[in-house]
DNA sequence: GTCTATAACGTGATAGAC
DNA sequence: GTCTATCACGTTATAGAC
């Protein structure tokens, strides 16, 4: 069981958030109840509610900011002009693999939640607008225009590049059972790929269409 | 909203079972209600309970045969003898494509599951056992020994071949909006890939370690 | 086998003492 | 602010008529 990041927890008020992030994480909304995040903040049932009023409003807390962790450490990487792209593949690869090594839940629970709740969130957060119109993507379509890589879907690349960074953390279970590693043996497995994603995708991406 | 096979749904024992699976894929454990099986079978909630005993029962044969669908897929391809290693790369990507094409949430649906519950179901399917000890694992080495591919981990290569094949499906409301793509369109989008992964997955088997 | 009515229980939320 | 006790409600599961 991974433990989230060291933090003081100086008020209640920063108890109850940290642990409910911690179980909202690890179990989902639904199957989270509110007594399980009272425990593990150490505090009382009723002054959950005292502070948040309820399950569902700490919950949408936790919900905004875990997806201004995830998008964040796109955001700031990919508008970035003094950065290729082969730069900037290897940042996001970085960068991701260091916040979910913190929190490996944030993945798979992003990934629940974009499936109940894709319409508001995806609105909300516009991956579409900003992503296309990045310089990351400028970058993509003028190593085309320059014939460094043959044309290809963005679409692909990006499924590719997040997938290589993300999946590891997705299917964790099984690929440690697969490759008989513990958390920490895991992680740096894991840890390997930072190096190795850009190498591959770079690969890929010479490959014939 | 995918939907799932089409079925001739003859007995109620059967209606039930095929409406659980959808709502179990579509929902999870925690938040699919007895009633909502029932309303989706289009049979009244006692009836649930006289064929399946509890939620939990039909839960446990929904998550046994679609363990069994997701595992099937890969143990008919790997352990042939008469395919080659890039064939069954071809296999993979196509069958499990395929699979998934019908019933788009299974692949998230079993990662959720793998979480919550990574120690049962892993001791039941053992994944490592089968999978290492594989044709393919050993075509895989055989390639490595033979020169034709550079050393590199058997973990990483399955990483990157599964997660090309299997993130798009899990994080497919992000794509669908990043593509502006509906469900038709990102499904034609997906079946591009059965021909591109073998290709890719190659590339990066050659990328300098 | 299938239904309606209801029991038994768990969970979110609040009242009210301190 | 923090607690204990309790309410109100939704959900699983069953009893019992047909």
């Amino acid at each position: 069981m991974p433990k989230a990041k060291p933090v003081t927890d100086t008020t209640t008020e920063e108890k109850i958030k940290h642990a409910a992030r911690e179980v909202f994480h690890q179990k989902g909304y639904a199957a989270t109840r509110t007594r399980d995040i009272a425990e593990a903040a150490g505090i009382n049932l009723a002054l959950l509610n005292y502070y948040y009023r309820s399950k569902e409003k700490l919950f949408d807390i936790i919900m905004m900011e875990t997806m201004q962790s995830f998008m964040g450490t796109i955001i700031m990487v990919i508008n970035d002009n003094d950065t290729s792209l082969q730069q900037k593949m290897e940042l996001l690869a970085e960068r991701y693999i260091d916040l979910f090594k913190v929190e490996p839940e944030i993945p798979l629970f992003v990934m629940i939640e974009l499936r109940s709740n894709a319409k508001n969130l995806l609105e909300h957060i516009r991956p579409k607008e900003f992503l296309m119109q990045s310089v990351f993507a400028k970058q993509f379509q003028q190593a085309i225009q320059d014939g460094k890589i043959p044309p290809q879907p963005f679409l692909h690349f990006m499924m590719n590049l997040m997938g290589m960074i993300i999946f590891p953390f997705v299917a964790a279970p099984m690929f440690k059972n697969i490759g008989e590693l513990n958390d920490q043996q895991y992680l740096s497995v894991i840890e390997e790929r930072k190096k190795m994603i850009p190498l591959w995708i770079k690969a890929t991406m010479k490959a014939k269409s």
